[in-house]
DNA sequence: TGTACATCAGTGAACGCGCGTTCACTGATGTAC
DNA sequence: TGTACATCAGTGAACGCGCGTTCACTGATGTAC
């Protein structure tokens, strides 16, 4: 028996992100992951003291891949259609990571880890909206990653979910790139009223 | 004791609701169903066969709901802004149905009833698209279709995942009103190419 | 109307199983001298 | 360089528990005559 594993952290994770993807966040246990792992039962409790431990790590390592993700898009071509389109992408290729991170029952969503690599993710966002709007208040900025951010987390969600209807096709790509002219057409024909910036709050 | 307890079927279900509410989807058990509907812990298997079976009900009860709520909205005003709106307040104020529904792989996703559900629902939504976009091709209507519903489905969710900032504010109504808002603002400015209608796809 | 019987909704004891946790342990590595 | 010892990563047997499932049952309701 090899003591000192030497990687008993990947081995872990890398099981346990298995286990997610085969099976969904919901259900797996420690041995099954010790299992896939080929640890003894007790080592992922050992390093990581219980299931939320493990989907804590997995999150804090999703939000950081995804910065450096949707980092690369902004410092690139950098548009928002660039950034977001990376945001996509990072759910459906992390898929495992994507369900834990925002399933913060799971894990420990205080978790300093946790929460200096969702900041950094946050930050892309808010720096990619302000080079789009080029100026504007903070109302109209925060108004704008609500709006952006709910578009494509909900098109990665529901394409994951299966929830759309075989006519869209199977290129996530594709569906994403018309839903957002799509969203124009929609915009034009006065469908998204509301929100008219009052005075800043701040 | 009292046998035919005659509507053991809806004290099952509404255990089950509030079991999902207080925990989520994950991690409840028919025993625990059961003891909160205060009956047998055998009963819910009796009647739903397995846990699937009990969460089947609940996401066909969901889209029932979800299309009569969508499908006021669109008989009342019938703007895309007042049904996206019935959406997102649908989901906050039925929370535990609205968690089931887009977590397919805990019930039995081509049960008839929910399959016949989700279609009225998704009916309410093609019928809005296709009264604000008027003349449209089908393509058209599709991309418009996967827009809208990100777009709410993306607010709903991060909402309720607690995923926004503090700065967003409390109020989910003023919030996706301002984010509706933005969204125009950030077509204006050009964030939301691609897409272009080419050739009718049918 | 009264009686007999079939049906079936719901019960509860019993089972075997996988789980998380505990805890005494093993043995590799690093450090002191 | 060699020896002794502390540290700590990882092990594996044992435990108690809640779970889903099974199955013989109870008793209320509906139907036949």
């Amino acid at each position: 028996v090899a003591y000192h594993h030497g990687d008993l952290r990947r081995s872990v994770l890398r099981g346990a992100l298995e286990l997610v993807a085969e099976r969904g966040a919901t259900g797996i246990s420690l041995r099954e992951i010790a299992r896939r792992a080929g640890v003894s039962h007790s080592a992922p409790a050992h390093h990581f003291v219980d299931k939320a431990g493990v989907l804590t790590a997995i999150a804090a390592e999703g939000y950081t891949l995804l910065a450096e993700t949707t980092g690369e898009a902004f410092e690139g071509d950098g548009g928002m259609a660039a950034v977001g389109l990376s945001y996509i992408r990072f759910a459906l290729s992390h898929h495992a990571h994507f369900e834990v991170m925002f399933r913060p029952e799971l894990y420990r969503r205080d978790d300093p880890k946790v929460t200096a690599a969702r900041d950094a993710a946050a930050e892309v966002l808010f720096r990619t909206v302000r080079r789009t709007l080029g100026d504007a208040d903070e109302r109209e900025v925060w108004g704008s990653v609500v709006a952006a951010w709910s578009f494509v987390h909900g098109f990665a969600t529901l394409w994951l979910n299966r929830n759309f209807y075989e006519e869209v096709g199977d290129d996530p790509v594709a569906a994403a790139a018309l839903a957002s002219g799509s969203l124009a057409r929609l915009v034009e024909a006065g469908a998204f009223p509301g929100g008219a910036p009052g005075s800043p709050s701040r």
